[in-house]
DNA sequence: TTTCATGCAAAATGTTTGCACACGA
DNA sequence: TCGTGTGCAAACATTTTGCATGAAA
């Protein structure tokens, strides 16, 4: 992974499981085995997965701890509510990122390897509420992402060495 | 119309018929009776819509002008190509709205009415460079979309009015 | 023991493709 | 004529749903 994620973190009390049931138990939802599991997964590793991504990572451990399409799906959105994701559309499907316990971010998604560069700007946040502001807007999140080519790609390189490949 | 669109214009030289046209030939591409229909419905109204709404558009004139759902994706696609429409995706689909001729702006989006709003912002434009410049990142656009509820859907009122826009 | 969640299969949605025929250049 | 575009039907990808069964509380 070529990513640079160091954007910190947010202090929160809870871990995500623990606030995952907390907000179940609000609703008075159940914590089942696989809505442990899912939460467990996606929270293992920082990195930006779509539903096809988890649902292959959750097929592939054993017995015990597979889980459907449909319950990825419903504890996906779910998840999303209780803002522990936050949910994007890219391409015409729905990737997913940490939202819990991470910051505010925004996104350069680059058109040739499809990587996701995170940048944080207090400028967007600010620009955003004056100009919903200025229309009578009750903001409630925003997604900005500038496409483009990344400096990886936009380097013209006769031949992938294995060194280069990492 | 409670939409506010009076971004201006910019100025072009060609009508967007024109345009395309030229497009066309310079890839050895046909003129057809079906690319110059949807142009035409196209551009005939500034709004936002997505290929069923023109499909839908289509299919209710009469006789000659019938376009078919395979063609009306394969020509959007080739009017975003050509610069002549910016795409963005939207709760999972693809919505237009007129790029050539018009001037480069963001969007509001209410979640309540679905309505979207338009706004331009020379900071939003600046802030992007700045962010792609650090990374070496080479810009070809970015989508801003603030979304929240809209002044008219945060007054409550007892009835709702139809939305008039996606 | 009473819900609520799950998994399965099937459906729904939005979009794309293979192919035979039609048509613009 | 030649090669590209069209329409049809079918395929596709992603996500959602109905329903019988299974499991939290």
């Amino acid at each position: 992974m070529t990513l640079d994620f160091s954007l910190g973190t947010v202090e929160v009390a809870l871990t995500p499981l623990e606030r995952f049931e907390e907000y179940l138990r609000s609703r008075q939802k159940r914590i089942t085995k696989q809505r442990r599991t899912i939460v467990e997964q996606v929270f293992s590793v920082h990195r930006h997965f779509d539903a096809e991504d988890l649902l292959a990572l959750l097929q592939q451990t054993v017995g015990e701890r597979k889980v459907s399409r449909p319950t990825v799906y419903r504890t996906l959105a779910e998840l999303v509510d209780a803002g522990l994701l936050r949910e994007m559309s890219l391409k015409g499907r729905s990737v997913y990122e940490h939202d819990y316990g991470y910051p505010q971010h925004d996104h350069l998604h680059c058109e040739k390897c499809d990587k996701l560069i995170e940048f944080s700007s207090e400028q967007v946040r600010q620009l955003r509420d004056a100009v919903a502001r200025e229309h009578q807007f009750r903001v409630r999140g925003h997604r900005l992402i500038i496409h483009g080519v990344c400096a990886e790609c936009s380097r013209p390189r006769r031949r992938l060495r294995p060194v280069d490949l990492v």
